[in-house]
RNA sequence: GCCGAAGUGGCGGAACUGGCAGACGCGGCGGACUCAAAAUCCGUUGCCCGCAAGGGCGUGUGGGUUCGAGCCCCACCUUCGGCACCA
């Protein structure tokens, strides 16, 4: 049946086709509703996103991978009649455009507008059913305006502040960094080794919200573990107490925050932090002075990497702090392996039970006195660290609190130490504020005012947005380039009238896309951020998808982001995005495809050899969406046969015209199961993969009769079920064969539903084992009665082969299998 | 060190709820078509023994539970990812 000269495939025409009809048509363009006259409660609205591109110039493989996931979903959920959000914009401020800038000359401005010129084309080139009219840029005014406008209402509530704290410093960069952006002690961008400096920064507030991060997780319907795991563990809620040390001859009060307060009787010794502010006044006068504030010079130079591994050390500072619970004085050192930013930045030293301490005693010559031992008695022999860690332990040596649980203990201790107002329960978090400022230019300008008289003054809502100055040299000088523009920093207080200077740091991109997934949903209001009724409608987002690479920095953000703007009644809802998605990378050659290793596969290039439908298929076909993947030059080549194959099957059917399909044939069946397959695959599963399988199954079953005129019914009910069901990872080549089909519109046609009663088969192979080992297969027919299968399979050769006598039992499992065991 | 995920043919992977291990694809092998090649189509492809019928082994390792384990439990090994002076 094959026409004599078959059509070839070409993927360039066809797709081009398709995407300009849909393009004219504004296919999957989804306006907003009409509010005033329909009730929203009727309107079955998804939400998918994808997280926003950072605009590079190169659309890559991780990119083709999240959007063609987030675009078969969505074309599956349209096609069951959900009004699907698909919005697309791009994180457009950041150091890649500005260092372009810098290296090849030009405007960030220009430089970014090219790259999204072409990223925009590479994307349309995959025909993503993205609503193009919602498109957003972060590095806009009209965006921006915003971002500013939003900074503003955190700063109202002293959510955004200013102060002078240590802070991580890439040299390289030239800027500071939020300590999310710091890996290993490095630039999360460029890798350089950060430097601590103490300078006077923007913070906002995240910290107030680390309960809400922590507990409100309960509110997401479903987040990978590990992502929650990986906030929970950034987060670093701990519970112990916060218990107050006398300086030892003075009024001095040194407070600090243990975990372990039932471990009081085991303290030893007492660190300061070398940037602890008492230091100072502590060694004043004495001969410890000059040697400690020697420690603390030294200890400063040090790079945070450098202080991270090298060995304990410190120095005695000459003075001796209280123990509370006993009376005893413990000699007060300065180290730093103790950090100031956490607790209160000094540590009661417990040598016994804390591996540190027990470093530093022992490298010191310090007293470790044991206070915790195992229930059932005698004391572990080795004197490391003895860390409890189950309830069974009990306190020793501590005095009226002897015999207690080590978990009752630490209660007791805290309450005896609350009665006398030496100590209370305490919470510490490892998270810290969220960093916001930047010491570089291509990013959104903070819309403060510096006054000598007011202090730092908003700019008014009415004077955003605060635009971005023209200025000629982009390169980072360790303060901002905006200083520079010496017209555009010198202005008026909004406040007192008098002359003030703008703030010339700019924010975190990450401020940026804390919130773009609000903007869409009403991208072109110009009046407001966003109209809460409209936000409301779409969001929460109902299926979120980017990398896991997030997980503690765009992820956690824009919680806290959705958090307080539902605080402060912008929005209706606490989190932002129900479902979460976190698709693995992509490889090739066993590592991160990068110009660098030179082991890039441009989707260009792939687009062009085999057309964006054959792509899309492969993307998904390499393997389970949640892993990484390695890229094979060679898989590729199955997608495109399977696409080429329905591309014969589907012409030769168009040219022998309509038939009529029989009602139940097993072509007819194999399409119902399939439809099964495939659907339970995408929609209960989340499974990309193993529908393509499925087809591929279907198209070789339909292959096997495509040339018998008896089967010509079934193969055109077949071939047409395969086109619907492979629509959404090739919507062009299906939308071609479907119209050459004489039918219309794939696109937008209802879903398939398989039919229950064709899913089923009417016989059943039944497994025949003879103790758990397989023997012989039985063709019976579906929901043949137990006794029957076991006479029947007691009855079978190949069983009797294996059974000597009467079996001891036999275990049946209806319409699959029978074990016989002897 | 702590936390998490994962180990299945030559390769990517499938096996959803404890019930036929290896679906599907790549690669390999054989055949048809062709002067030939490519493309295409058909068949075959876990390992071992056997002419065959058939049998044995097999999901990182060792044990356990079960009529039955890739899946559950215990211990271990390896790989990957995250966190890591957080008191």
């Amino acid at each position: 049946m094959e026409p004599s000269e078959t059509e070839r495939y070409d993927p360039a025409a066809i797709e081009a086709k398709w995407q300009a009809f849909w393009s004219a048509e504004d296919a999957f363009v989804v306006p907003n509703p009409d509010f005033g006259s329909r009730s929203t409660a009727e309107l079955q609205s998804t939400y998918v996103l994808e997280m926003l591109p950072y605009p590079s110039g190169e659309l890559h493989m991780g990119h083709v991978f999240n959007y063609t996931l987030g675009d078969v979903f969505t074309h599956v959920r349209r096609r069951q009649g959900h009004t699907v959000l698909r919005p697309m914009g791009y994180d457009a401020f950041g150091l890649n455009a500005e260092n372009a800038a810098i290296n090849e000359g030009g405007h960030p401005r220009e430089i970014t507008a090219r790259n999204i010129e072409s990223i925009r084309r590479q994307m349309k080139r995959m025909g993503w059913a993205i609503d193009w009219s919602r498109e957003v840029s972060t590095a806009e005014p009209e965006y921006y305006r915003w971002t500013q406008w939003l900074f503003l209402r955190f700063f109202e509530r002293g959510l955004a502040y200013r102060r002078e704290a240590p802070v991580k410093w890439c040299p390289k960069d030239q800027t500071v960094l939020a300590n999310e952006q710091v890996i290993d002690g490095r630039c999360e961008r460029c890798g350089t080794e950060v430097e601590a400096r103490n300078l006077t920064q923007w913070f906002f507030k995240i910290t107030d919200y680390a309960d809400q991060l922590l507990d409100e997780m309960d509110l997401l319907e479903s987040w990978p573990e590990r992502v929650l795991t990986m906030q929970r563990n950034w987060i670093g809620r701990s519970e112990g107490a916060r218990v107050t040390f006398k300086v030892e001859g003075s009024d001095g009060e040194l407070p600090v925050f243990t975990t372990r307060p039932d471990t009081l009787f085991g303290a030893t010794f007492f660190v300061l932090a070398p940037e602890h502010p008492l230091i100072g006044t502590l060694t004043a006068g004495s001969e410890y002075e000059a040697p400690v504030a020697d420690y603390v010079r030294h200890t400063a130079g040090r790079s945070a990497v450098e202080r991270e591994t090298k060995e304990k050390d410190g120095v005695f500072t000459g003075r001796h702090a209280v123990n509370p619970v006993n009376g005893e004085p413990i000699p007060i050192w300065v180290a730093d392996y103790v950090l100031m930013e956490y607790g209160t930045g000094a540590i009661m030293a417990v040598p016994a039970h804390d591996e540190r301490d027990h470093a530093f005693a022992e490298k010191y010559g310090l007293e470790i006195r044991q206070v915790v031992a195992p229930a059932e008695g005698g004391r572990p022999a080795d004197a490391g660290a003895f860390v409890a860690h189950t309830d069974d332990e009990v306190l020793v040596d501590s005095g009226e609190f002897t015999g207690l649980a080590a978990p009752a203990g630490k209660k007791a201790i805290t309450a005896w130490l609350d009665e006398r107002g030496l100590g209370e329960e305490a919470i510490g978090y490892r998270l810290r504020d969220w960093l916001l400022s930047r010491q570089r230019y291509w990013g959104c300008p903070i819309p403060i005012v510096h006054c000598e008289t007011c202090g730092s003054v908003p700019v008014p809502d009415e004077q955003l947005p605060v635009l971005l100055p023209e200025i000629d040299d982009y390169l980072p000088k360790g303060k901002s380039p905006l200083a520079a523009a010496e017209g555009w920093v010198a202005t008026t207080c909004p406040s007192c009238g008098g002359a003030a200077r703008r703030e010339t740091d700019t924010m975190d991109t990450f401020v940026d896309s804390s919130w773009y997934f609000l903007r869409y949903a009403d991208a072109r209001n110009d009046e407001a951020a966003w109209d809460q009724q409209v936000v409301d409608y779409w969001l929460p987002v109902k299926q979120y998808i980017g990398g896991v690479e997030h997980a503690v920095l765009h992820l956690l953000y824009a919680r806290f982001f959705t958090k307080v703007l539902n605080d402060i009644e912008l929005l209706g809802f606490r989190e932002p995005f129900s479902r979460l998605f976190t698709q693995g990378m992509i490889y090739r050659h066993g590592a991160k495809m990068s110009k660098t290793k030179g082991n890039v596969v441009s989707p260009d290039a792939a687009v062009e050899r085999y057309g964006a439908d054959v792509l899309r298929l492969y993307i998904l076909y390499m393997g389970p969406a949640e892993q990484d993947k390695e890229w094979s030059d060679d898989g590729i080549e199955g997608t495109a046969r399977l696409v080429d194959r329905i591309w014969r099957l589907a012409l030769a059917v168009a040219q022998r015209g309509p038939v009529d399909a029989p009602a139940g044939g097993e072509l007819i069946r194999a399409a119902h199961r399939t439809i099964d397959r495939v659907s339970d695959d995408i929609l209960r599963r989340f499974q990309f993969h193993t529908p393509i399988a499925a087809l591929f199954e279907l198209v070789n079953e339909i292959y096997r009769v495509k040339d018998d005129p008896a089967s010509a019914g079934e193969v055109r009910f077949a071939t047409e079920t395969a086109l619907s069901l492979i629509q959404p990872y090739a919507p062009h080549v299906a939308e071609e064969l479907w119209e050459r089909l004489g039918n219309s519109r794939l696109w937008e046609l209802p879903w398939p539903e398989a039919n229950p009663a064709l899913v089923a088969t009417d016989t059943v192979e039944i497994v025949v084992q003879v103790n758990g080992k397989l023997r012989d297969r039985l063709q019976v027919p579906a929901g043949t009665p137990e006794e029957e299968l076991v006479e029947r399979a007691l009855a079978s050769e190949r069983v009797r082969a294996h059974v000597d006598g009467e079996p001891r039992r036999t275990v049946v499992v209806p319409d699959r299998l029978v074990n016989v065991v002897v």
